[in-house]
DNA sequence: GGCCTTCTGTTACATCATTGACACCCAACT
DNA sequence: AGTTGGGTGTCAATGATGTAACAGAAGGCC
């Protein structure tokens, strides 16, 4: 209980990255490259080539020491860390616009990610079909999830509903709970949880133009928009400014 | 070049949290709760009282050293610091589901960020109108930035057309880029940019689900889910797992 | 008024993350 | 074979972030 131990000992701010990194690589390999350095893979992320190597030093050799990295051992190696080795089952409660929008951006089939089953209590909803799927009444989540193993939960209610959606989740045995919801849930142990708050990033990012707009005040009160110059992404990978 | 000077010197991790303290001070506010002390607001939020009175401090003081901050006066100087004490015009483009999905949340125009405009280039969608806005073929999109004044742009295009509707957005004047398409976006200076990038947060979530799995069959393999017990937001805020 | 409690602003410390440096490895070339 | 060039794994140093400690202000109470 004193050490953060989130689950493993890697660090946050890694697993963020590797993500980006099996983007990234799958690209590589889909153009048939098959070999790739640490220094090209990092800058074409805008990252530094010993970060990378850094981070995949917490899983241990993914290559003979003198040599660069295999495209095609790297991606299946990098997803069975993530955990995306073989399909997560996905389900989504809240068929709003939200809900639809994620249900029908099949990339997330292809990222390891199958919806195996949307629902709603709006009975307008129930019954609409989206890519073959039925939007289902919230009360047959629980028996879904069993039956198709489902892990994760993508809650896309309104706020007032999310923590009670949330509590069915985990009784139905979801472990992992993707939230839109505006809201701070309050989970038992051995659930992972990521809010994925869109209000947060927007103003973030109007903080960063708020900034922009006051230094071009004061630098030049007539000036145009600044030469252009590459800039990389920081932080947790989300943001930047220059 | 040396600092990282992003926009202002205020640290990442702490910009990432204003909107945070913003919303449960709006909330605050809603039920009349007139007086809040760090201890309870970050409390609330799961954090360190000291973190969040470090974090104020780098906008000087919000109260007198003695007394307990005041909803009234927080809630304005917050929304002045993350700059929505007036609204930021924002426009859309890509009109599909992710778009439309977010042109109909009402909250972002409450929060502060009124959508001014919806723009897609697919025939089919110009025209429709989505709460009162009609969806606009891409190129208005530069005279509508000019006459509403839009400084935040959101991109919900597919990845290979996302550079571009960027480069456009920057050229009609916008100061801030949403980016929810899977791509490193290059902009010139001075502008903001935040990615939103669904795909590794799943990801993310799918390590720790992972990792969670692993640790059942490991520790019990016939348990069942542990008890209860409370758990906190940490790192960007968007991640926690016990 | 003087004391006590509660609270903030601020500074110093501990922790985590990023970057730079280097030893060793491997292949290719001389 | 020896040597050169590029590569990874690893560790140490730097920088950023989170946490604790404390001095001093404001009001309530005696």
């Amino acid at each position: 209980m004193r050490k953060k131990r989130k689950g493993c000992d890697v660090p946050e701010a890694t697993i963020h990255r590797l993500p980006l990194y099996l983007e990234k690589l799958k690209l590589l390999q889909a153009i048939g490259v098959e070999d790739v350095s640490s220094r090209q893979l990092a800058e074409s992320l805008d990252i530094k080539a010993s970060q990378l190597r850094h981070d995949f030093h917490y899983f241990g050799g993914f290559s003979r020491p003198g040599r660069p990295y295999q495209v095609e051992k790297l991606v299946p190696a990098l997803e069975k860390i993530i955990g995306i080795d073989e399909p997560v089952p996905t389900i989504i409660v809240g068929a709003g616009h939200l809900g639809q929008a994620l249900a029908n951006y099949q990339n997330l089939a292809l990222q390891g990610f199958p919806v195996c089953g949307i629902f709603d209590v709006n009975p307008r909803l129930i019954g609409l079909e989206i890519r073959g799927q039925p939007i289902r009444d919230m009360e047959e989540m629980p028996r879904v999830v069993k039956e198709k193993n489902a892990l994760i939960g993508v809650i896309t209610v309104p706020a007032q509903y999310a923590q009670e959606v949330a509590d069915r989740m985990v009784e139905a045995g979801i472990v992992g709970i993707f939230n839109f919801a505006p809201t701070d849930l309050k989970l038992p142990e051995g659930v992972a949880l990521r809010n994925e708050r869109m209000a947060v990033g927007l103003m973030a990012l109007s903080f960063r133009v708020k900034c922009i707009l006051e230094s071009r005040l004061q630098h030049s009160p007539a000036d145009e928009v600044g030469p252009p110059g590459e800039s990389a992404a920081e932080g947790d990978g989300n943001d930047q400014v220059s």
